[in-house]
DNA sequence: TGACACATACCAACTGGTCGGTATGCTTTA
DNA sequence: TAAAGCATACCGACCAGTTGGTATGTGTCA
């Protein structure tokens, strides 16, 4: 993941939509969370970037290489569909807008489930013991989105206060388990009403906590 | 599974510590628990039972097949070990009870991850959209264990009541989904502690959800 | 009782195909 | 013209699954 890349203005025009590169990474993540990494390969991947094997071997040097950068992408992706574009980020309550957060989550609960499932959740079950380094991205990814989701709620808890022993990171991590737990469920039901149920527990507990103390 | 075999006095001594086809299921059971469900091969699997592949197929017809099998299996393993071994399971009082499932579970979370995470929710993640034999099997184990831990549930809300608006499938579901949840966690952390908060959380809004109305 | 027919359990060697990765050359752009 | 960006062709290793075979039963009937 070469840093210079993102900080230089590029003279050629950001390749229209998409270089190779970035083709590769957005194939990885759309295969990957349609059938798991171990069973996507690289063939695959570039078919589904449209680029040869050449190509992919030139920007990557290995298999493993790609989705440690995919996960750096995945980072980028959540922080901008889910803390940037949606509206109620806009929200002035910390408390409302934490609310608004986890209606959010459950309203993408729609559609085939590797719409909505997390990339670096589904790769690192399948890494955590093979590769330290794909590991250690994955890690990154959701520890980003967790202390992105904490500041919002440590603000809440600032402002209400909360249930005692329970940490603004903490409960940001609770989260994050509900939801990934959730895809699962969906990936084995075949359906997402019983992920979607779960969360509507999770907004429960978060409400207990702010308004039983 | 010939059930004679076990009724009858065998002239042979009883296949020692398991048949050649308990061994591959054990084996599969370790192996997909440790690197996924892909990555592991049907060389591997025979090599961790200890026999050849004819014996592998001999026994299973495909690689798919026996990973229906060991689902199945699965849900015998965990039944056992958790709803029949343990002594909680004697507490009298069902939301006592309850609490000391998830304490039980709390406890499990120690040591590496392939020795407390899900055989069947590791695998449906790699297996939803690839083969859906293998993921009605899972759903099968995932549902048996919130059914079975349902009744605990619907025990506790007949004595004690429950907050309006709570089933208690969707709660033994909700279980279910932190569960699988904290151990993507712990995966991807290298160490069971975010997990454990997680379960804790969960322990918190299970109380809450009995004490508070 | 014994022997024949058959089933079960297993094995070693092999097959066609796919895997991640490489070697090399062409083509565009600065 | 030199490098970056990509394509074609290929490699050895490994994959799931097949083959032909052996050893050890077990049920049946003369």
């Amino acid at each position: 993941m070469p840093p210079s890349r993102a900080s230089k203005a590029s003279p050629t025009p950001p390749p229209a939509a998409g270089s190779a590169r970035e083709k590769l990474i957005a194939a990885a993540i759309a295969t990957v969370r349609y059938k798991g990494f171990s069973a996507t390969s690289v063939d695959e991947i570039c078919q589904g970037a449209g680029v040869t094997k050449g190509a992919f071997f030139h920007h990557f040097a290995s298999k493993e290489a790609l989705a440690i950068a995919a996960a750096g992408a995945w980072t980028d992706i959540a922080e901008q569909r889910i803390f940037t574009l949606p509206d109620w980020n806009r929200i002035p309550d910390p408390l409302e807008r934490l609310l608004g957060h986890i209606d959010f989550r459950l309203s993408m609960l729609d559609g085939p489930a590797e719409d909505y499932t997390c990339f670096v959740g589904t790769m690192v079950q399948e890494s955590y013991n093979s590769s330290d380094p794909i590991r250690a991205a994955c890690d990154a990814s959701i520890r980003a989105y967790a202390l992105r989701l904490a500041e919002d709620i440590q603000q809440a808890i600032d402002i209400y206060g909360i249930a005692s022993g329970v940490s603004a990171v903490s409960l940001a991590y609770h989260i994050q388990a509900v939801l990934q737990g959730a895809f699962i469920l969906a990936k084995a039901n075949g359906h997402p009403v019983i992920a979607r149920d779960s969360v509507m527990h999770l907004k429960r507990y978060v409400v207990m906590l702010f308004t039983q103390k």
